[in-house]
DNA sequence: TCTGGGGTCCTAGGACCC
DNA sequence: TCTGGGGTCCTAGGACCC
């Protein structure tokens, strides 16, 4: 018998945080929404039986909400984080091969084992996340990891097997022949189309498609997810997380922008978050990314979205000196006439912060890196925002909306539940 | 009225080199 | 008529994930 891979994932995360804190929703169809209240993220059961889609605008469900009183809440990640880090924390101390793959999911490889230990250490994972942290979790095993992913797909919807399943090492092709392509890991929208075109309908038949044809019309990555689901490992375990290649922020507007002031608070904010993020991984960015657009779903108004980059001749982490050079990006990109519906930051080049060395040319940056320390301690002790630069804005009226947020029961003093 | 945000990987094509 | 070949690097765009 082989080593195996079982893959950890709780059940509707984000719902499951909600109920955590408030044990009245068990039971009642809730939904979470994304950040700017835009789109269904999160389904508790009840409401995935209503027929609510993952990803599905809020406005377009509205009245199937109402009909049927589903509870809606804004997207609370300061919560969802901190239980996840908890999951991960009580999985960590089970097993000693973990990957922590996403904010709700987790590989882990074990050596091989029969299926009846493997059941048996399933269900006692599943009960100590429970018992410890209180979210539901299901957990999957097979010989790869995309065989792991349906294996905990299975434990997820079929009841009867108490949320741990283990797919057996031979025979399982009827498994695989109930499950259409596209909800194979890694086959996404546009590959299962071109596999249905080439008459590959479910995870059978991908896993028994030519490998020739394969590699022509999905390139490496199909070929990959193919062997895998015929039982050879391709994509390893990787314990300690790769190094950040970039770091992102960016977010739409609760109305659109039309003017460059607004843009540019709302960019240096972005840069703002960003930057700190980068500090807390003691990273410096070497190049900035900014980027602007309209949005695209109003296609009777005029469209237009473009980025930049620029390039720094001494990489830093300094809020101040990234906000310079993203807002003289930004500059360039805008033109007037246009309703924006979104602006983002991206940085890159990253490395360490003790890189390099001092630039023959360029002064010593202001805003260094005692007045950053003194940011971050601040802002960290009393809240995100308690410190920020002016270019950031005051009145902030592109701030997007979130009017259902549960508090930050774990995450903020102000907010701790009350007991009694 | 109202449609998320943050990532990674792969490929094609152009620039450039010898 | 016919105009090298092979390699690297970079970028933009597309596809995927949760």
């Amino acid at each position: 018998m082989a080593p195996l891979f079982a893959l950890l994932d709780c059940n509707n995360f984000y719902v499951s945080c909600e109920r955590l804190f408030n044990p009245g929703l068990a039971g009642l169809p809730v939904v979470v929404l994304s950040n700017n209240d835009g789109c269904i993220i999160a389904r508790s059961n009840e409401a995935k039986a209503l027929g609510i889609k993952m990803g599905e605008p809020f406005f377009r469900c509205r009245d199937l909400i109402a009909a049927h009183q589903v509870q809606v809440f804004s997207s609370n990640y300061p919560l969802y984080g901190d239980l996840s880090q908890r999951v991960m924390e009580v999985l960590g101390q089970l097993e000693p091969e973990v990957e922590v793959y996403s904010i709700d999911e987790a590989f882990i490889r074990l050596p091989a084992a029969m299926p009846e230990a493997l059941l048996a250490n399933g269900r006692h994972l599943r009960a100590t996340v429970k018992r410890q942290v209180g979210i539901p979790v299901s957990v999957g095993f097979g010989p790869t990891k995309t065989l792991a992913k349906i294996a905990n797909r299975i434990a997820k919807q079929q009841p009867e097997h108490g949320g741990v399943f283990v797919l057996p090492e031979q025979g399982h092709d009827a498994l695989l022949a109930a499950i259409e392509v596209g909800d194979v890991w890694g086959i996404g929208r546009r590959q299962s189309q071109k596999l249905r075109l080439g008459g590959i309908r479910t995870a059978l038949d991908l896993k028994n498609a030519n490998d020739t044809w394969l590699r022509k019309h999905l390139t490496v990555t199909g070929l990959r997810t193919s062997t895998e689901l015929r039982g050879v490992s391709c994509l390893p375990l990787t314990d300690s997380p790769p190094a950040k290649q970039s770091i992102t922020s960016s977010r739409s507007f609760g109305q659109p922008v039309t003017d460059l002031a607004g843009l540019h608070e709302a960019l240096a904010s972005y840069v703002a978050i960003a930057a700190a993020k980068l500090r807390a991984e003691r990273l410096t960015a070497g190049c900035v990314q900014v980027y602007l657009t309209t949005n695209r779903f109003r296609a009777r108004e005029p469209q237009y979205a473009n980025s930049t980059t620029v390039s720094l001749a001494l990489p830093t982490a300094s809020t101040l000196e990234l906000i310079r050079h993203a807002v003289a990006a930004l500059g360039q990109l805008y033109r007037s006439g246009f309703a924006y519906q979104k602006v983002g930051v991206t940085l890159m080049d990253l490395g360490a912060a003790s890189r390099g060395q001092p630039h023959l040319f360029c002064p010593p940056p202001k805003g260094g890196e005692a007045l950053m320390t003194a940011l971050d301690k601040v802002n960290t002790r009393w809240g995100r925002d308690t410190l920020h630069s002016g270019a950031e804005g005051f009145l902030r009226p592109w701030k997007n909306k979130q009017t259902m947020k549960s508090p930050s029961y774990t995450t903020s003093w102000h907010e701790l539940p009350v007991v009694g």
